[in-house]
DNA sequence: CCCCATTACGTAGCACGTAACAATG
DNA sequence: CATTGTTACGTGCTACGTAATGGGG
C-alpha cells in the first residue's frame, strides 16, 4: 500500500468513478493509475471498484469502508506537510479564504491589508462563490477558512464562529417616493418591487421570515449575489435595493439614498467557517484574530475540538461581545 | 513522503530514539533506515530528531507533531488491510486477547472452545501480563482487546465495559481450622498469613480498602499472578488462599476446602478492554458476543465511540443485565 | 575501544510513460 | 466512432543492501 495509490483511489471516487479524469488531474498517465489501483486490489485482496465491462461504476463495500481512511490519510500526509512548514518557515506560505462578494469587497480589504503588512510572504488567495460552493472549498480542504453570512444549517460538518454583524439598508434613487415615508415600515418597502441578494428570500432565510411574519409577500425585481449589480439596477429605477448598510458609500453613491434598516430587517451574522480537521498554519490563526479579536488561538482551537454547534454558542457566549450573540 | 519513511520515524521513537534498534526490528539495513529520515527532513524542510554529534537524542518540536499524525497514519494504513481482510475472507485471521491467568485459565476456555468451533481457520493468540502489560498491548494495537479485572484507572485510553463478576473464596487445605468458624468474618480469615494475587492489595485495590474498612490489616505470605501457583502455596500450609471461586475444581482440589465470602469480600467486576480506535474484525465482535451476550456489536461500537466512561456506564446500565451492574 | 550514525556505491525492483488493444455506449 | 479501461513493453529513478568512514562516550 503506497500513499500515491490512495490519493489514486481518492481522485477516481472525485472524479465520478472516471480513471482519464483522475489521470488528467493528477498530471500522470492514465494506465498507470489503472495499474496502481489493480495493483492495490491485489495487495488488499478485495476489488474496490464495482465494474461492469471495464468501466467503474461504483464502489464495492470494500472500496467505501477503505476510501474513508485513505482520505484521512491523504488529510494528515497534508497536515504533516503544513506544519513542517510551519516550523520552516512560518511566515511564508498561502492563505486560502473563500467568501461572499459583500465580504469581499466591503468588509475583508482592510484585515488582507493588514495581513498582508505583517506576512508580506504569504499569498491571500480570494475564492468567491455561493454559500453551497463556500462550504463545499471549505470542507474538502481548498481554502483555509470561509467567510458567510448565510444560514449555519448549510454548513453541518463546519464549525461556524461568530465574526461580527451587519444590518441591512434599502436604497433607493434620490427623491424616490420611499425616501419621504416616515417612519419607514415594511409595509412601505414591500410596496415596490425589491432588488437585492439570491440568497436572502430563500425559504428559511431570515429576511422571508421577517416579511412573512408581517403578513407581508413582497415581490422581487432582481436578485444577484453582486452589490455592484445589485446598485445599479436600483439606479435603472427596476426598484428599491435591500442590502448590507456596508455597501452604501455615500461619496460614491450621491445619486442613491440608504434608509437605515436596522431597526426593521433582521440583524446578520458574519460567520468564520472552518473545517474542524484541517491542520491551520500560524498565520491562519492571526489572520483570525485580525478578522475577529474576540477569536484568540485558544478560542478557535477549542471550539474546533467541541465541534457541537450548541457547545460551541456556550463557549462563545462567555468570550465575544455581547454585541455578537 | 511515504509510508516506510513515517513507519521509520514511529519505530525509531519506539526503540528510543536508537536507528540501529529500528532497522533491526523492521528487519532492514541500519543506514536505509538513516537515509531515509534525513531524506524525510529534507522534504519537509525540518528536522525531526535533535541530534548530538551523530547521536538522536530527542525529538524536534516538528517532529512530535509529525509523529503524532505518522502514528494515526500508520494506524489507518493498518486499518485498510484488516477491513479488506474482513470483506475479502471474513473467517481467516488472528484474534490476539490480553488477559490474566485467571481469565485464561477459568473463564476463557468455554468461550475460545465455541469461538474456535465457529472460526476454524482464525487463530486465536492469547497473551498474559500485568494489568499494566494488558493495557499497553490493547493501547498499541499488539492485541484485538483485553479480558481483566482491575482498576479501570489503569485504563485511561481504552474503553472498559463490563463482561460478567465474579466473587472470592477462601482456600484452606481440608481440616484447616478456619474450615470450622460459623460464620466466617473478615476477622478470622485476616488471623491467618494470606496467599492471593499480587495486585490484589495494592493501594487503590478493592480487597484491601475492604479490609482496611473493617481496620484489619491481614498479614500476606505470598502473592503470584497465577492460580494454580497460589493454591500450591496454599496446599503446603502457607497461608489461606483468597482467589476467584471459580479457581475451585471440587473434582480436582479433594485436598482442598472453598468457603464462600461472596458477602464478605467485594464483588469484582471483569472488563472488556478496546482500543477506541482499533478496527475490529467480524469475528472480534462475534467472539465478544460470545464472551457476553449483552455486548452486541451495536453496543460495542456505541461505546467506542463515547469514549466517556460515564456515558458508557450510562449506555450499559440499559443494556445489561442488572447483575453485572 | 565499542557503539552508532553517515557516506559511498552497486543493484534490483518498480513506478511511470508510450503505444497498441479491447470493450461499451 | 468516440470514450474509456487494460495489456505490453521499455526506461529511469530510487529504495535498499554491503562496505567503508567518522564521532562520542
Amino acid at each position: 500500500m503506497k500513499l500515491q495509490q490512495l490519493r489514486y483511489l481518492v481522485e477516481i471516487v472525485r472524479r465520478d468513478l472516471n480513471v482519464s479524469a483522475a489521470a488528467a488531474r493528477l498530471f500522470t498517465s492514465q494506465p498507470g493509475v489503472s495499474k496502481q489501483i489493480r495493483q492495490l486490489e491485489h495487495e488488499l485482496g478485495v476489488e474496490l471498484f464495482q465494474r461492469r465491462g471495464k468501466q467503474f461504476v461504483a464502489l464495492t463495500p470494500a472500496g467505501r469502508a477503505v476510501l474513508a481512511q485513505a482520505e484521512d490519510m491523504l488529510a494528515r500526509a497534508d497536515t504533516i506537510r503544513q506544519l513542517a512548514q510551519d516550523f520552516a518557515a512560518p511566515d511564508r506560505g498561502e492563505l486560502g479564504i473563500a467568501t461572499t462578494h459583500t465580504q469581499a469587497n466591503y468588509v475583508l480589504p482592510p484585515v488582507i491589508a493588514a495581513f498582508n503588512a505583517r506576512y508580506p510572504r504569504v499569498r491571500v488567495d480570494l475564492l468567491q462563490g455561493t454559500p453551497q460552493q463556500l462550504a463545499d472549498l471549505t470542507q474538502h480542504d481548498q481554502v483555509d477558512l470561509a467567510i458567510t453570512t448565510e444560514d449555519p444549517a448549510l454548513y453541518p460538518h463546519l464549525v461556524l464562529l461568530p465574526v461580527s454583524t451587519w444590518h441591512y439598508c434599502v436604497l433607493c434613487p434620490v427623491g424616490h417616493t420611499l425616501a419621504q415615508a416616515q417612519p419607514l415600515t415594511l409595509q412601505a418597502i414591500a410596496e415596490h418591487p425589491l432588488v437585492t441578494y439570491g440568497f436572502a428570500f430563500g425559504a428559511r432565510s431570515a429576511l422571508g421570515m421577517c416579511f412573512a411574519a408581517a403578513g407581508i409577500r413582497p415581490q422581487l425585481a432582481l436578485t444577484a449575489v453582486d452589490t455592484s449589480v445589485l446598485k445599479r439596477y436600483v439606479r435603472q429605477g427596476l426598484g428599491v435595493g435591500l442590502m448590507a448598510a456596508a455597501a452604501y458609500d455615500a461619496e460614491v453613491d450621491t445619486d442613491l439614498v440608504a434608509l437605515d434598516a436596522a431597526t426593521l430587517l433582521p440583524r446578520r451574522r458574519v460567520h468564520l467557517a472552518l473545517a474542524p480537521g484541517r491542520f491551520l498554519r500560524a498565520y491562519v490563526y492571526d489572520f483570525i484574530a485580525q478578522l475577529a479579536p474576540h477569536l484568540t488561538r485558544d478560542v478557535v482551537d477549542e471550539a474546533r475540538a467541541l465541534r457541537d454547534p450548541q457547545a460551541i454558542e456556550a463557549l462563545i457566549a462567555t468570550t465575544a461581545p455581547a454585541a455578537m450573540i
